[in-house]
DNA sequence: ATAGGGTTATAC
DNA sequence: GTATAACCCTAT
């Protein structure tokens, strides 16, 4: 009766949970184990196709490693199984993303769990979470500039204001981008011709045409004039293409994402992590019973069952078999108390209070018809479509935290190492929202709708504004898979480009001349690497 | 991920 | 109209 089994390990987890992030993983593993809030409804289509996920690891104190195993089942095998509540995997979303965590993995894991559609913190954690890539990987381009234009957009429709950092960090990339297409020819003013029609006089005077002026600072209307002079003024055309706007724009996006990354604070599960285990430390007493039991099970075999080990973990850390996520969020403060002496600070407070709050949140949702939200996040994810537009993945390194991360090289290994053990059987696969969709806004916009209808506000009053409604990025990739992209002539730069990279790399490794040679080839794919060589040698 | 066949847009 | 380039779909 299974009708599909989708098997996911994600090798490269060592370096999430080293020791400093151990004591946030204990709760984590915790909350894995806890998840388990829906049991089948047994008057629902027996056809249903449900998820099934169950974090399983194999750890000692040096390292862990986790899996994930993906399950669609009938309703009617689901009896005595586990459900991950789109709640928690709300959560854990949240974690991962602000860790140090390989682009490709990320993917993996925005694809195998359950997302709410409407979980608006997450979306801005993954749009940061796209900044943060590209700074890793060195690639400022304009979609950047989208992901701040979103980001903006984001903060707007939530009231929050915008940090002078990030009109900052907009500027200096938005030049980046301009200069960059005169550095890439600097006799074909043309090119620079273009970039400035499309980013000053584009972007960002349609965002003043739109009162959108969040991110239009004084200093960017300075700018633009410059810009603009440099295409007829010689001097300050060579002035311009002296600077290096790259670490400017590299720069300033860094001090944008510590700002940010203040402002929306630690993740759930960080929080929740601190006050369950005190400032971090672990090797308590139960927990230390855990740690020596699952190497004790390390030692026997690796392939355990998994539901094993998780009733295990529950145990030791002392909640019985209880279903409820929502138990052990209310059971937090109890827990902290147990400590006073070691956590009665107003630091400490201060995270109790946005603890509770959070457990309000989620008292919310749990209150609602929660095993409808469960199927809908299941068909959603079962239904998806299939399109796949890969981000060129390189390399993850962690600027802000002084993480070390192994150098391009061992990571493309690692990345080749991740294509064989990560197994896609189904063929079936949900879009990525690491994935930028180049074309997309945050809105869809209404056709019936844009004549008749002025949504209001304050701001931003004067143009008709189409009814708008949020598309999460998950239903923005849906829309686009019926379009075709505008066709883009090949530039000489990139043909050469090609012909070299071929050279170099060997005629058929489309991957690795994408990655290698992204900034010439923004906007290809790698099938349009594949096409333009046949044509080329045709 | 890649190859190869198919479709659509554009230049002539 | 046709030829070609650019783009899309799908099997492996």
């Amino acid at each position: 009766m299974l009708t599909h089994v989708q098997t996911i390990t994600l090798p490269n987890f060592e370096t999430l949970f080293t020791r400093p992030f151990f004591s946030l993983f204990l709760p984590l593993l915790h909350f894995f184990s806890r998840s388990s809030l829906q049991t089948s409804n047994p008057h629902t289509n027996a056809f249903d196709l449900h998820l099934f996920l169950s974090g399983t690891g194999v750890f000692s104190k040096e390292r862990l490693k986790i899996g994930f195993e993906f399950h669609f089942l009938p309703l009617s095998r689901l009896q005595h199984r586990k459900i991950i509540d789109i709640n928690v995997a709300g959560w854990i979303l949240e974690f991962l993303l602000s860790q140090p965590i390989e682009d490709r993995i990320m993917e993996t894991l925005l694809n195998i769990l359950p997302l709410s559609n409407d979980d608006s913190r997450l979306i801005k954690r993954v749009l940061l979470r796209r900044i943060l890539s590209d700074i890793s990987n060195g690639s400022v381009s304009e979609k950047t500039l989208e992901t701040l234009e979103m980001i903006e957009e984001y903060d707007y429709e939530h009231g929050i204001a915008i940090f002078d950092s990030m009109r900052e960090a907009y500027h200096a990339v938005a030049v980046h981008c301009t200069v960059m297409c005169l550095k890439e020819k600097p006799d074909d003013i043309r090119n620079y011709f273009d970039a400035v029609m499309r980013i000053w006089r584009g972007r960002i005077s349609d965002m003043e045409r739109w009162e959108r002026v969040g991110l239009v600072s004084e200093r960017l209307k300075d700018t633009r004039d410059e810009i603009e002079e440099a295409l007829w003024n010689v001097n300050v055309r060579n002035d311009v293409l002296t600077r290096d706007t790259w670490n400017d724009a590299l720069k300033s996006l860094r001090v944008f994402l510590t700002d940010v990354a203040e402002e929306i604070g630690p993740s759930f599960l960080e929080i929740a992590a601190k006050t369950m285990c005190g400032k971090g430390k672990v090797h308590s007493s139960p927990k230390k019973l855990l740690v020596d039991q699952v190497e004790e099970r390390e030692a026997c075999s690796s392939d355990v069952p998994r539901e094993d080990f998780n009733v295990n973990i529950g145990d030791h850390l002392g909640h019985e078999g209880s279903d409820m996520a929502i138990d052990f969020c209310m059971e937090m403060p109890h827990t902290a108390n147990c400590k006073p002496s070691t956590i009665a600070t107003p630091e400490v407070r201060k995270v109790q209070e946005a603890l509770k709050s959070s457990t309000l949140d989620l008292q919310a949702v749990v209150e609602g018809p929660l095993p409808d939200t469960l199927l809908l996040a299941a068909n959603i994810s079962a239904s998806m479509a299939i399109e796949e537009t890969k981000n060129s993945l390189v390399n993850q390194n962690v600027v802000d935290k002084g993480i070390c991360v192994p150098s391009v090289e061992e990571s493309v290994k690692a990345v080749n190492e991740d294509e064989t053990n990560t197994r896609n059987q189904s063929g079936v696969s949900r879009p990525s929202l690491m994935v930028r969709n180049s074309t997309a806004r945050t809105y869809e916009w209404d056709e019936d709708s844009i004549e008749s209808s002025y949504e209001g506000s304050p701001n931003r009053p004067h143009l008709p504004t189409p009814k708008k409604r949020v598309v999460s990025p998950l239903a923005k990739q849906e829309i686009r898979k019926n379009t075709r992209r505008k066709i883009k002539k090949w530039s000489p730069l990139e043909e050469q480009t090609l012909r070299d990279a071929v050279k170099e790399c060997g005629r058929g490794n489309w991957k690795l001349i994408l990655d290698r040679y992204h900034e010439t080839f923004e906007e290809r794919t790698v099938v349009d690497l594949k096409d333009k060589w046949r044509n080329m040698t045709r």
